[in-house]
RNA sequence: GGAGAGGUGGCCGAGCAGGUCGAAGGCGGCACCCUGCUAAGGUGUUGUCCGGGGAAACCUGGACCGGGAGUUCAAAUCUCCCCCUCUCCGCCA
């Protein structure tokens, strides 16, 4: 969320923002409920100042009438600030609610626009592969490889989850290797955080867990969600923590399984692995001071490229636009990698994304830092994909096939895979 | 699932026969000082959030001792509900 005392102080630019966004919210709304909230607190302090003041006084020994009247005068106080208090805890409420909803700022560089047609590319890497064959989708390649068995999954599970199987699987790990160890020597701290996490940490990363919206999974029962990707989990992490400015920035390097219920996601872009119900992601997150939010954000950028050159698989940059950022992100660039078997000729697809949030989660979540003269700030969290498994394996599978339908193996992941080419 | 213990400031930890408690003490942090005996010693300082005032140092009101409700003129302290953590037993990977 954002600080409450730029309401009024940002106003134009939060209205802007807004616009830019391309969101729909009364922003008057908020600042009346703002108001009123302030006039009540400042109505129940007074009020409380005074049953303080009383009971101070009843500490002493006072004369019998004096310590009637008061008593009297006190219980008075405690019906009146009954009232309000109601009346307050409604508005507050109602104030929140409306105020969570107001998106991050929005970094300067940004291209404005409503939809993905506004996305600016800034970089291209690799030639894209000329078959002198019809290359086949992940689909028809995993069927025929006996790779991916989508048919059973949708019988024992649902549609849009997946069996991996033989070398699938291996190229599963070797992916996840591959990156945890690039990133451990890059400083990261490695973990496996939990599948799980309290709805109050999935809130407070900025995802909704509820809802007819809500592409998140929650768990009958229990206070628990399905994560939708280690970026919550992580972020939760430091949840309530204090840092020192010295420490930062802290990086790590989450593994997790990745759940989303893609609520109505259909259509010809999302078959496949391209957009399924749960798969596997090393995630990248940092916690940084505020000043080096943007460099760090950049180093993610260019730590993505680094993985998916050393994987030669041919990608775009692209900085999304104003109208698709989520909420938290104040900047996200997107990794789209060639994909050979997407559309009818062969398009890009997004198989990275990493957001600079500033401190829109931290204030949520309270992660703060100790700068070196005391003052605490709210520290920036910064989210990247590292590898996200069944994407990057689309990519794998379609830019590397060969015409009999066989699959190379890239060669960083040909240890783990155990062989150069997969065949059946 | 059964039994018990506990949740206090950045951390640890007192207080819990209601008012003198925003809260002892220790650690850590910060500032200064001292110092060749093995990165030690000394002194001071140090909670967060929300209002009001001030250019600012700061002054001032309020809230906060897991969360919520209650009793009371007054609750960290009493009552109830909920959440969480730990230990033991059971079950199981």
């Amino acid at each position: 969320m954002l600080d409450p005392k730029l309401l009024k102080e940002k106003y134009n630019e939060i209205k802007q923002n807004l616009r830019n966004r391309n969101l729909n919210l009364d922003l008057d709304a908020v600042i009346s409920f703002y108001n009123k909230r302030l006039e009540l607190i400042k109505r129940i302090e007074e009020l409380r100042c005074e049953r303080n003041t009383i009971a101070d006084k009843l500490k002493q020994k006072v004369a019998i009438d004096e310590k009637n009247t008061l008593v009297e005068r006190g219980k008075n106080i405690k019906n009146e600030l009954s009232i309000i208090e109601k009346e307050y805890e409604d508005i507050d409420k109602k104030f929140w609610e409306l105020f969570k909803k107001i998106p991050n700022f929005t970094h300067p560089h940004i291209p404005v626009g409503k939809d993905e047609h506004s996305n600016r590319e800034i970089k291209r890497w690799g030639d894209i592969p000329v078959f002198n064959f019809k290359p086949l989708d992940h689909i028809s390649l995993g069927q025929k490889l006996d790779l991916i068995d989508f048919d059973t999954a949708s019988r024992v599970s649902q549609q849009k989850f997946y069996y991996l199987k033989k070398e699938a699987v291996l190229l599963e790990f070797a992916l996840c290797v591959f990156a945890l160890k690039k990133l451990q020597k890059k400083g990261f701290t490695l973990i496996i955080t939990p599948d799980v996490a309290r709805s109050e940490i999935v809130e407070g990363a900025g995802f909704n867990p509820r809802g007819p919206e809500t592409n998140i999974y929650s768990i009958a029962n229990f206070d628990l969600c399905l994560v939708g990707t280690a970026e919550i989990t992580l972020a939760g992490m430091l949840s309530d923590c204090i840092l020192y400015e010295k420490e930062l920035p802290l990086l790590y390097c989450g593994f997790s399984h990745c759940f989303r219920t893609e609520a109505g996601a259909y259509g010809q872009y999302s078959k496949g692995l391209f957009r399924v119900h749960q798969f596997s992601k090393v995630e990248m997150f940092a916690f940084t001071k505020q000043e080096d939010s943007d460099t760090i954000h950049e180093k993610f950028l260019q730590i993505e490229e680094e993985i998916y050159q050393d994987l030669k698989i041919p990608y775009r940059i692209v900085e999304v636009c104003s109208g698709e950022l989520g909420a938290p992100a104040y900047r996200k660039f997107d990794i789209e990698s060639w994909m050979p078997g997407r559309g009818e000729k062969g398009d890009f697809g997004e198989i990275t994304s990493t957001s600079n949030c500033t401190d829109y989660q931290s204030r949520r979540l309270n992660i703060k830092y100790k700068t070196l003269n005391g003052d605490k700030k709210f520290v920036h969290m910064i989210n990247g994909t590292a590898v996200a498994i069944s994407r990057t394996l689309i990519a794998i599978m379609e830019n590397y096939q060969t015409e009999e339908g066989f699959i190379i193996v890239p060669e960083v992941l040909r240890d783990i895979v155990g062989k150069n080419i997969i065949k059946s």
